[in-house]
DNA sequence: AACTACATTATAATAATTCTAAACTGTTGA
DNA sequence: TCAACAGTTTAGAATTATTATAATGTAGTT
């Protein structure tokens, strides 16, 4: 369990002023065992339903986005018609259930290191992203 | 190049009406060389600019997300705010510049197959795509 | 304490997409 | 051939996610 003290250093060690939304944000994402994953959505209900905290949506944004920028955070691409996010910034990849819309982490060992064999001239890879969508297997049951 | 009369049989094999509106698409769409990445706006613009004809933009809707669920085009993830889609169906990864929001084709060759170790009990895995994202690489000139 | 640059806020604006309900059109079968 | 019906198209309204705006608030510095 990280102190909120602690959340003020970081957002400081970050260059982002340690305001009271930001570190309530950061209590609510990051005062946790396991990564979290979440839409913009998620993270407002939970800030007024389990914080019992009122910031307004475009703080949310805000605040999400410069987590996000400082590597604080790292964003998922899904083809959807929403942004998840993702408090495990480090490489690692994710299933994505199709029915229920959740995201499940994959370890280093759940899948190989993929191995790129073509560049393009001129420039970087700044991310390699495997995403494994599933769904409910109805063939047996059908 | 692919004849009209073409179009409609395989519309008809798929299960879908032959519309005049169905029809124009797939002349846009599938009337290629090479496999073409687009968004639902670029589509918009090359059907009312390139062939000069009125689509009704939830006629363009309704009909890409028809020829998806048939398996006549793949959608891509990309985090981004729109939905892009693929004339390839067929299993490839994907570079996208985030500097210019183009998307290329990989062939087999430029990545390996990808070796996923772990399954979710009761799901069947409906796709595997890998995107690389790339950028300029201003590192040399900075 | 006061200044200033950065943050927050409510609200408006925008963008992508979906919904609606009326008009239209392939297809089928008499 | 043509009527009938189900599937389609359409314009526009509605919805959803996100960003912009401009006024107000606040953290950090002097």
């Amino acid at each position: 369990m990280v102190k909120n003290c602690n959340f003020v250093e970081k957002l400081r060690d970050l260059g982002l002023r340690p305001t009271k939304q930001r570190v309530k944000m950061c209590e609510v994402l990051f005062n946790r065992e396991k990564t979290f994953h979440f839409t913009i959505n998620d993270l407002v209900k939970l800030i007024s339903n389990e914080m019992n905290e009122k910031i307004s949506l475009a703080t949310v944004y805000n605040t999400v986005h410069a987590f996000q920028k400082k590597g604080y955070l790292k964003e998922i691409s899904i083809n959807s018609d929403k942004s998840y996010f993702d408090t495990n910034t480090s490489v690692h990849h994710h299933f994505y259930d199709e029915d229920t819309h959740q995201l499940i982490d994959c370890d280093e060992n759940d899948i190989d290191p993929v191995n790129i064999k073509k560049n393009i001239t001129g420039k970087k890879i700044n991310s390699v992203e495997v995403l494994v969508k599933v769904a409910s297997d109805n063939q047996t049951q059908k």
